[in-house]
DNA sequence: CGCATATTTGAAGCCCATCAAGCGAAGTGG
DNA sequence: CCACTTCGCTTGATGGGCTTCAAATATGCG
C-alpha cells in the first residue's frame, strides 16, 4: 500500500535542483512549507492515479521510475511517457480536465504530492516556477513528437535499437546501466509484443552487440545498433 | 513564394479570440503594434520552417491548415500535429533548441510571425499570455499522448476510423466537412501507406458508411465506425 | 526446494507494406 | 478542341514482418 511518509522539506530536498523548483529563492521555500506537500511511497505497479480521475494534484518524482499509461477498452496499452526523478507529472487539472493517463510505478517510488490549487498560487507568486514548467512542457512536447515518429514511421528493430541507445546514453554508451523495464513494458512503450522484443534482444545478444545481467544492460557494438536505429538527429 | 502582407493589426485581428492573446486587455494590443508582427502568406507545401533550423520565431496560424512533420534519413515521414487557425507553433526557441519538426502548409495559409524575444518580453508583462500558452501546451501534450496510443496500440482500420470520427466532430457527426488531406497525408499522420488508407476508405464507401465528394466527407454510419475505432474515451 | 512469473523459442497465420498496373480528373500546349 | 501529360486515387497480387498461439526454459522468491 501507499504510505504517506510525512511533510516535504523543500529546503533539504535532494531532488529539488532537478525539479521545477530549482530556481526558487530560499525565502520562498519557507512558504511552500505552509502548503505541506506530502511525501508518499508507492510500491511497484501500485497506481498513483488513474486515467479519467479528477486531477486535483500534481506530482514530482523523488525516487524511482514511473510509467504513464493509456489503455484501450480491449486491454491493449501504450506507455506514453517515462518519468524519472525530478520530473513532474499530472498537470491535467490545470485545464480542468481529468487525468489523461494512468501513472504506475515501475519500481518502488517516492513522490512529492502537490495540490494543484496551491501550486497554482505558488506559481503566480514566483515566475521562476512558471518558467521552469514552461520549459519542461516544451521539452516533453518535443519528446512526444520524437516518439510519434518512432511509433509511426519505424519498424520493430529500429524502434528497439533507438530505445536502447537512448536508454544507455547517460553512461556514455559504454558502461552497464539498469534496465528496470520488463520485456512486456518495453513492448508497451514501443508498440510491440513481448515476443518481438525478446526475439530481437536475444538475437543481438547472440550477435555480441549487447549483453545483459540481472536487470542491467551493456551496449557492446553501438555502431551496429546505430545503423539499425535509423538515426535521424 | 511566401509574401509578407504587412504588419499585424491585433485590435482588428479576426482570430485573436481563438489565439493565446484572447485575454489580453485592449491597452496591451497597442503595445504589440510596436513589435510589428508580420502577416505572411505561404502557398501549399511551401515550408514555413525546417526541422533543425534555429528557432527565432513562433507563429500563429490565421488561416488555412499546417502540418508539423518529422522525417527520417531514409525519407519516411510522420505528421506529428495538425495546426488549425488560432493555434500557435514553433516555440522550440524558448528552450534554446532548433525546431524539432518542419512546418508545411496543407493549403494556402496566412500566419502571424512573432519574434521569440519580443514574445518573451510580452509574456513577462502579461501573465494572461503565459497562462493561455500553458493551457495550450497541456492540451497539446494530451493530444500527443492520445496520438501515441493510436500509433502504438491500434490497427490500421482502427486508426483511420477514429481519425475520421475526430475530424468530423465539429459538424456533429452528421454533415459534410472539408477533408483537405490527401490519402498520402492521412497515411503520414496515421503511420500507414497510401494504399492502406485508400483501401479502407473505398471499402467503407462501398459499405455505405461514408461518402465523399470533391474534397468533402460525410459520415453516414457513425455506429459502425465507432465500433471499428476501438473508442476509449 | 517448489511454485509462480518472466523470458525464450518455435510454428502458423494475418495484417499491412510493397510492387505494379489501371483509372479518372485536371492542366498544358499545339 | 483534343492529344498528351501529370498527379492522385484505386485495385490487384505477392511477400514479409510482426502478432498470435503454444510450449519449453530460465529466473526469482517464499
Amino acid at each position: 500500500m501507499s504510505s504517506i511518509k510525512g511533510k516535504g522539506h523543500c529546503r533539504s530536498c535532494a531532488i529539488r535542483q532537478m525539479s521545477i523548483f530549482a530556481q526558487l529563492p530560499e525565502a520562498a521555500l519557507v512558504e511552500i512549507q505552509h502548503f505541506q506537500p506530502s511525501i508518499i511511497h508507492f510500491s511497484a505497479n501500485e497506481t498513483v492515479y488513474h486515467q479519467g480521475e479528477a486531477a486535483s494534484c500534481a506530482y514530482t518524482l523523488r525516487q524511482g521510475l514511473v510509467r504513464l499509461v493509456k489503455t484501450l477498452p480491449n486491454g491493449r496499452t501504450q506507455i506514453v511517457r517515462l518519468i524519472r526523478a525530478g520530473d513532474s507529472f499530472g498537470f491535467d487539472g490545470f485545464i480542468g480536465e481529468p487525468y489523461n493517463h494512468s501513472a504506475i510505478p515501475l519500481c518502488e517510488i517516492e513522490v512529492c504530492r502537490l495540490p494543484l490549487a496551491e501550486l497554482l498560487a505558488l506559481k503566480r507568486q514566483h515566475p521562476e516556477i512558471e518558467n521552469a514548467m514552461m520549459k519542461r512542457w516544451i521539452q516533453h512536447l518535443r519528446e512526444a513528437e520524437d516518439m510519434m515518429l518512432e511509433l509511426g514511421a519505424k519498424k520493430a528493430s529500429e524502434r528497439l535499437a533507438s530505445f536502447l541507445i537512448r536508454w544507455c546514453e547517460p553512461v556514455g554508451l559504454n558502461g552497464w546501466i539498469e534496465l528496470p523495464l520488463s520485456r512486456s513494458e518495453i513492448g508497451e512503450l514501443l508498440g510491440l509484443t513481448i515476443e518481438t522484443v525478446s526475439r530481437f534482444i536475444s538475437d543481438w545478444k547472440r550477435q555480441g552487440w549487447i549483453e545483459e545481467r540481472q536487470g542491467r544492460i551493456h551496449l557492446l557494438d553501438t555502431k551496429q545498433l546505430q545503423a539499425l536505429a535509423c538515426v535521424d538527429d
